[in-house]
RNA sequence: GCGGAUGUAGUUCAAUGGUAGAACGAAAGCUUCCCAAGCUUUAGACAAGGGUUCGAUCCCCUUUACCCGCUCCA
């Protein structure tokens, strides 16, 4: 049996297979395109929506410790110096040309000769080079000063000697260029330095500067969570992937504030709420699994961590974070706002910091991971077949409805028994083509359940109930449709 | 950002230095039609910009996008 899976070319074909039946478009098309921004068509809008709708209601709606927020996108410019952003996404890079090797202009030089250093200093000042304290402090000044003069850089770096320590020999150096991962934009209209705001790097800290807010008018008690979805916008230098990495892209998070002798406990409780959320989708469980993070790949702000990932035919890849950052962004925010952070526990009588547990996830990457398990290629009666095998909670349209003929006033009973389910599902009435045709084009779209008026509807009220998955149908009573799809969401 | 490959209807592919064809798909219609059937009709493309040329979809340059590697993450 032919299954695309096998031979490595799942995301060209979701791409088109999305583009054509409207799942996802490539953002601003008729303009060729914006690299690795992409639009969510009818199709792709439902299911996306289904997937948030279910991590709301999972995540929030079911959960009497964990209350929802909305945080606005652009947040005052401090948020991203206490969080370690401004700092830790401002990386000065070089590529050697030659050896196609890339490094950090800083921690390049650290590797230079006392000679290449002086050369770089006596060629960036003009009059006297001024004491440094220590070595960092030399290296900090000489990548500030080359990148304000980046178009000159490169030939500075060659003329100074600086060594690529992979060939020990000296690099055909790029321009210095520095990789601020964070979008930066202006409040108001004039474009003047005072006014930089940046485009959230991620949700989790409109969280955390509303621990306070959240935490009263909810009235909740340590431990509790607050969740919120929302987009976030990182300048990627390597995007790709389809959906996976891009540019600007949805997060699904929650903090979880906890007393911190009790941050590794939750850690471990989340990791494994959230995979089973991803297997709730019905995702194929083979797939998917739970990774401890080393040590070494821990970020700075966290002490443990748990990734889901789910194993793509380019590999496993992550689609959720658990981690355990302990009390790091409270604190942070604490020290830059210079105001209290801290719970006050009334049965100890105390201040408590809390410690806090996330849990963050790509919105658009459980949106391809949904897409790409679903995807089969099968055979019925020796024709190839396409279907979407989508869990029916979260197929973008639930249930079709079609007239076996058009004619004999089956257009109209079924059009009736459409009209009637819309309230309730997400329905499509489709009288185009042959049936055979029809029920091709919705197991493309993944639609679960068809229902078709024939010749016996008029006689008995009675119409049959294709499963998509199987092709098989049975015969129900119209005044059952409702209730028969209804137990198969279940 | 660097290297490699690619870009022709919605999709998958042809052809050509003299202005583009098909298949499938889409729309309308016919056919008592249960798994992409048949017939009729219709709409629909050379990624963008420059250059060479009498003439460029084709040759050259630039840009852009997508894919595969190098790095990071949701």
């Amino acid at each position: 049996m032919a299954n695309i899976k096998s031979d490595g070319t799942i995301l060209e074909t979701l791409t088109s297979l999305s583009k054509q039946r409207g799942f996802v478009f490539q953002s601003s098309e008729i303009y060729g395109g914006l690299g690795s921004t992409w639009d969510y068509g009818p199709l792709g809008v439902e299911l996306k929506r289904n997937i948030k709708n279910r991590w709301w209601q999972e995540m929030v709606t079911a959960r009497e410790n964990v209350v929802g927020m909305d945080a606005a996108i652009l947040m005052h410019p401090r948020t991203w110096e206490a969080s370690g952003h401004v700092e830790n996404f401002h990386d000065p890079l070089v590529d050697n040309k030659e050896s196609k090797k890339r490094y950090r202009l800083d921690h390049l030089l650290e590797d230079q000769t006392d000679e290449v250093v002086q050369n770089l200093l006596t060629s960036l000042y003009v009059e006297t080079i001024p004491d440094f304290a220590n070595d960092e402090e030399k290296y900090q000044t000489i990548v500030a000063k080359l990148s304000e003069n980046e178009s000159t850089s490169s030939e500075a770096m060659k003329q100074a000697g600086v060594i690529d320590p992979h060939t020990k020999k000296v690099g055909d150096w790029t321009d210095l260029r520095q990789f601020n991962l964070m979008f930066k934009t202006h409040m108001g209209p004039v474009a003047d330095s005072g006014s930089v705001v940046y485009l959230r790097p991620e949700t989790a800290q409109g969280i955390f500067v509303n621990f306070l807010n959240v935490q009263s008018t909810s009235r909740q008690k340590l431990p509790f969570g607050i969740a919120q979805l929302g987009k976030a916008f990182r300048n990627e230098i390597t995007t790709g992937n389809f959906i996976f990495r891009t540019r600007e892209f949805e997060q699904m998070e929650m903090e979880f504030f906890c007393y911190p002798e009790d941050a590794r406990k939750w850690l471990e409780y989340w990791s494994q709420e959230r995979l089973n959320w991803f297997k709730s989708l019905g995702i194929n469980e083979d797939k998917l699994r739970l990774r401890p993070h080393g040590s070494d790949e821990l970020a700075h702000y966290s002490s443990a961590c748990y990734d889901v990932e789910y194993k793509f035919d380019f590999g496993w890849s992550e689609l959720e974070g658990i981690a355990d950052r302990g009390t790091f962004d409270l604190d942070k925010h604490q020290q830059f706002s210079g105001k209290r952070l801290t719970y006050f526990d009334t049965t100890i009588n105390k201040h408590i910091l809390p410690a806090v547990v996330e849990t963050s996830a790509g919105v658009d990457r459980a949106f391809l991971t949904v897409l790409a398990d679903a995807f089969y290629e099968d055979e019925v009666e020796g024709e190839k077949r396409t279907v979407l095998r989508l869990s029916p909670k979260l197929a973008p349209i639930t249930v079709a409805v079609f007239p076996l003929f058009n004619k004999l006033g089956q257009p109209e009973m079924a059009k009736k028994i459409v009209e009637d389910l819309r309230g309730e599902f997400s329905s499509f009435f489709d009288s185009g083509g042959s049936i055979g045709r029809r029920y091709r084009r919705q197991d493309e779209a993944g639609t679960p359940f068809g229902i078709t008026v024939d010749h016996q509807t008029s006689e008995d009220n009675t119409v049959t109930l294709r499963d998509r998955d199987t092709t098989k149908q049975e015969r129900i009573s119209v005044d059952q449709v409702k209730q028969s799809v209804r137990d198969r969401i279940k």
